[in-house]
DNA sequence: GTCTATATTATGATAGAC
DNA sequence: GTCTATCATAATATAGAC
């Protein structure tokens, strides 16, 4: 979360002194939300930790929430792009969704403070909260893991079952992963540990198969 | 979360009426914790929908902090005890495996508002946070799906692997059922859901199994 | 664009009567 | 055990000078 996209004009003008107290401000307050939580965070304790005062938030981004919606556009922004990327990756369904999986866990393990302020927005309590789409990460995960399933039990690569229910399966693969990397008495999965999980759960635990179809 | 345990005494006068307070208030207090999280949980809305007054809170939980541990201790006893129950179930691992994701499914499907609030504590900041043993549920349930895992390696039931990527794939099917139900714009997932997802694990999502061990 | 100083409101908690 | 009335503090946000 650094200094993101556009800002209007930018004149002759302390561009870059303006520049570095607005980024300094989205660091310091990407940190105290995920410190404290959106709700209990101060602006008094972020524009100290910024090392600037009160006015100089309002003059940027309007209001307390006003800086959280630019901390979760960004993410959001970031999120789109590892998933995109992921899905332009040539191979086997298989293959794709490790590096879906991959994608995305390394994307929140570089975003650890911001990643644990979206998680806590999105499954924590809604009211009083700014109007961002939140389910904009959903939107965008949830349509890909099932575009790729869907493309496998084309091919015959997957399981003939029912869409939703494997899509589960790797969603629960990252979603242990992330929680596990989140959680702070979780010791971190890794790479190579999101593989395995996913050897596992594509060859199954059972050590032998008796596969009941549905 | 209803009125819980043995409350000291229980003399002689209006303990009804007490008891009527106390649970009244929990059951208040879950809800707006749920609702505007614990940070921006008022005691003011709390007393108000709970239809008492600020001094009996305070003389039954001492501060808003003692309200929150309350609904916790509370969480934290019901999810023990499923997880035992689940142990103690027979058959093989994989029906004991299914009945563990059954028993901590159901329980979080009939109490969401708490384990919303838990959910959001254990992973949202932990700052200004009551002294709550947190790490509880992480305590309980990863030494249970443990001991299933090494049993079912022992036996031969389960493939060999490390047992923390089995572990962690089960983890993950109930982290992320539990996800779908927690979060508002998932579809809830029901009992059927989870034995489907556990046996698409269990027996293999690939069609052909090309098992690479590691 | 950035400051000092302040307005306004709401919070968690309590005194003290009954 | 429950109330009314209130305290002390800290919150978000803003005027207005420079």
């Amino acid at each position: 979360m650094d200094e993101p996209q556009s800002r209007q004009a930018c004149g002759l003008t302390a561009c870059d002194h303006d520049e570095r107290a607005r980024g300094r401000l989205l660091r310091a307050a990407a940190d105290v939300f995920d410190r404290k939580g959106y709700a209990a965070a101060s602006v008094r304790e972020i524009v100290e930790q910024a090392g600037i005062t009160k006015p100089v938030l309002y003059y940027h981004f309007g209001s307390k929430e006003g800086m959280l919606v630019a901390i979760l556009e960004e993410g959001a922004r970031l999120f789109e792009q590892a998933v995109a990327r992921a899905l332009t990756c040539p191979g086997s369904v298989r293959q794709r969704v490790a590096a879906l999986c991959e994608e995305v866990y390394s994307l929140f393990r570089d975003n650890v403070p911001a990643v644990r302020v979206a998680h806590a927005l999105f499954f924590g309590p809604r009211e009083g909260l700014p109007a961002f789409d939140f389910t904009k990460f959903e939107r965008v995960l949830r349509p890909a893991i099932t575009r790729l399933v869907e493309e496998g039990m084309a091919t015959g690569e997957l399981r003939e079952a029912h869409p939703e229910d494997v899509s589960m399966a790797i969603n629960g693969v990252i979603a242990g992963c992330t929680d596990q990397e989140l959680n702070p008495c979780g010791t971190p999965v890794g790479i190579d540990g999101i593989h395995r999980v996913l050897d596992l759960i594509f060859d199954g635990l059972s050590a032998t198969h008796n596969e009941k179809e549905n």
